[in-house]
DNA sequence: GATGAATGAGATTTCATTCAT
DNA sequence: TATGAATGAAATCTCATTCAT
């Protein structure tokens, strides 16, 4: 494959993103996907086996993203520099789920039917929240499975409401509430002033 | 119509209700559901107008389920009886959660395009999250508006992953790990013996 | 049948009539009909065995009112008194239409399949043109088979216009400048004053 | 739209004309459409919406075959020059009547419920029997609407009875009658030798 | 006599995918 | 490498007709 294609390929991944995003993956028609990237059927098919292996390709990157969350979960003191610290994951949590969400989504949703890539997805959840664990216990903080899985919970969903329905309130202040609630419940953070 | 059109009518909602909930509403086919509802595609569409108006009527059930979870939000004291009421309403919380989770979903998913059917679903749940929100009031806790959109979040997350995916954790053992999480995180619980 | 029956089936009669008219025979539903006739689908086929044999039905009585038309074409002669006869059968002529029309048409376009009956129809309206041929013969006008086929279809062709859309027209005024132009035309009428 | 495309729309176009000729509007299934035009279901709705949409397009063509009669409509003299004339325009009025027939009556009885292609029609026929209305007055003869009407409906009906029921008589010859009687009916023609 | 529920054959329509150019 | 045309399996939906009450 040569530069030309390479973009093509590049542009309805894109596309798909973008479509799926807006319309889900079920409602999405192969056709929304070309029309919006710009290019024809018989060239979607050319890169991708079909709208399936489109939303694997984007779960391969997605994954990838996540496992760098993973390694980004910071030690979380309870003063206001682990504030500061749990706060910076957050934000790039958030960020990932913007731009992903969608295959988030349909992951969650088992709709990711290659056996091999959704275990790519739950692996790398899997790092995120032992990444957790371990900041939980360096806190000396409750590090039980369900507490992880209730964080883990509240992060996602939280991101979920945040990248798809407008809740009206500040984006920036939401974090910093998020951050707040987390620190004080779950990492044993120090009450404000 | 009479007492065999309600019957039948009844038992195609439980019908979708029980489809959506294994195969997910897009993957769910109108044949589907008259075969689990032992009846034939006409009488469906005798019925209901097509497979969203089912969607629609089995969401004004749940709206009026999710008002009643409204009204029975109690008062949680920082002891352990106010520990044993917020279980109590985290329970029927997981109930509901149980048995509307497609709904639900379907709802948050933008797939009921009825707006006034949507407007309901919003309402309930507002409805709960402002009982929510005086609850935290009266406990002394932090009850901005943030804080109450993550503390929904958390139990819609966990009512999500509780009714749809077995995460190899036990289901009693679950609710008490949140009871506790969400009383020390949210409502200033006193930290255990 | 009793007399309740006569009634429900003469009801059900008019109805068909009715929305045959405003709709046509295929875009009409049986659920139309009994609806319009306030009764139900399965006292519908109590009294017809389908849809076309309520069509049939009509036709018949379409048909006996057409046969009466043939026997009411009156001589025509070349004065004003001519003239006048001439009009009271287009008179009766455009009343039958008016209220049997849809009946006609499902019968030119060979919808009524029921051979017999499509038979009566071409009878009477060939009753018509027999009497309307020999009218024109003891008129001493031209009086061959093209001649009255162009006559025949002059007077249902305006009959259908005047019965189906408003152009715009007084119905009286349309009459008497139709009975002007046949006199003239067909009948050897003298040139009016 | 490629070459390739626009043939096979057409060959559906032609198609969709033969069938509704021979089965009616409402009696013809896309089904038939698609293997008389030897192609796929799924290629008839690449090119049309439904099949109503077909019909509209058919009649766009149709309105501007009429349009075309509008503008051939004769001066009509008193001799036998004037009735050749007219002879001529009554052979391309049944020309177009023997291609559109279906279409033209479609139209009649209201099946063309796009409002703008139906005015179109409304407006050919118009445009028709103002032309008409101008060649009766430069030929001295009564050339009020309702006259004007008459005539249209004779020609109207006339072409219908030709073009769809085989009444048994020459076709040449009727249309000498018809023109004769047109002639000397509504032109003020010369009674023949 | 009357009713409304139920049916299923058949029609319409969609859309992922293949193919010839 | 790119394209638009074509396909047909599968889904949705309609409605005349039958039937139990």
């Amino acid at each position: 494959m040569r530069a030309q294609g390479r973009t093509t390929q590049r542009r309805l991944g894109n596309a798909g993103l973008r479509v799926f995003a807006r319309r889900g993956f079920h409602e999405t028609r192969v056709d929304d996907i070309v029309r919006a990237a710009r290019t024809s059927h018989g060239t979607f098919y050319l890169y991708f086996a079909n709208k399936e292996d489109l939303l694997r390709e984007l779960a391969l990157k997605c994954s990838a993203a996540i496992e760098r969350l993973a390694n980004d979960v910071p030690a979380v003191g309870p003063d206001s520099e682990g504030a500061a610290a749990l706060r910076g994951f957050l934000d790039a949590f958030f960020e990932v789920y913007a731009h992903y969400g969608v295959v988030i989504r349909a992951w969650m949703e088992g709709q990711v039917t290659d056996g091999a890539v959704d275990r790519l997805g739950v692996d790398a959840f899997t790092h995120v929240a032992r990444a957790l664990w371990h900041s939980l216990r360096t806190a000396g903080a409750i590090h039980d499975e369900a507490t992880v899985a209730a964080l883990m919970a509240l992060l996602e969903r939280t991101s979920y409401a945040m990248s798809s329905r407008d809740l009206g309130f500040d984006h920036a202040e939401a974090i910093d509430t998020l951050t707040t609630v987390v620190h004080r419940g779950f990492f044993n953070g120090a009450p404000g002033p």
